[in-house]
DNA sequence: CCATTAAGAGTGT
DNA sequence: ACACTCTTAATGG
């Protein structure tokens, strides 16, 4: 679960940020960092706890009691489910800024997913029992974490509607604008690695499909591959293509 | 630095 | 889904 081993991190990027204060942390979109002017939630930011995650790590295990919430402060995770096969549905992707593990929290006492850094990752961890607290006593951070949870669950509807109605090359397109929205692009390329198991488990298929998917929008002139990289030639088109099925997502 | 190996991409059946 | 080839990344001398 939580992961305490913390082997210092060493050669990749510098994420040598230690104990970065809320006080001083450039998350805009945090809703900790957002609500920092209330003193009660500057308070609260003592409580915090900061965990270093390697790529590849798990730290939230599906089926495990709830300990609390974390808020991913530098790096990129993936959020999954396990199907009923063995098969790994990815739920989401999150980067900085984002909240992991709210969905055991409330009435559940074990996570319903699954979180594995997919990068390098530094979280910031609070405990169930103080998160409680502070959504009892602070009522403009509650606010806020309502509308959170209103958004999400739109998101994850929308995310039922696409599986149960586009095509396979529907949903291979739809995850690729998913992750160039949610990422964005380095150098005509997104800039994320995953591997075509990875967008195959996003887009509910399996990875020779969306290898065959990648390789027909290649000559199609569409998008352009190299190695796991992938760039997004004509975006309008692939957009057009979801959107005249109605089934374009903000997700 | 190069060579070996492992992992992942891509394709045909 | 499986088997196979090819490419690229990781490892170790």
């Amino acid at each position: 679960m939580i992961s305490t081993s913390n082997i210092t991190s060493t050669s990749t990027k510098n994420i040598s940020l230690v104990n970065t204060a809320c006080m001083a942390c450039t998350n805009e979109h945090c809703l900790i960092k957002k609500n920092l002017k209330s003193p009660v939630v500057s308070e609260f930011t003592k409580q915090r706890k900061q965990i270093r995650c390697k790529k590849g790590q798990q730290f939230i295990m599906e089926g495990a009691p709830v300990t609390g919430l974390f808020f991913l402060l530098h790096g990129k995770v993936k959020v999954l489910r396990t199907g009923l096969h063995g098969k790994e549905q990815i739920v989401r992707f999150a980067k900085e800024g984002e909240i992991i593990g709210h969905r055991g929290f409330g009435t559940k006492e074990t996570y319903s997913i699954s979180a594995v850094a997919i990068e390098d990752c530094i979280l910031c961890y609070f405990s169930i029992e103080n998160i409680q607290e502070l959504l009892r006593v602070e009522p403009i951070f509650t606010y806020d974490f309502m509308l959170f949870y209103a958004n999400e669950l739109n998101k994850s509807e929308d995310k039922v509607k696409s599986l149960s109605q586009m095509t396979v090359r529907e949903r291979v397109i739809d995850t690729l604008l998913y992750v160039n929205r949610k990422f964005g692009r380095k150098s005509s390329f997104i800039s994320i690695l995953l591997s075509r198991r990875e967008y195959a488990d996003y887009a509910g298929t399996t990875e020779e499909q969306v290898i065959r998917v990648l390789s027909a929008l290649k000559k199609e002139k569409l998008i352009t591959t190299k190695g796991k990289r992938i760039g997004i030639v004509d975006i309008s088109l692939l957009q057009k293509e979801i959107s005249e099925h109605n089934f374009y997502l903000d997700s």
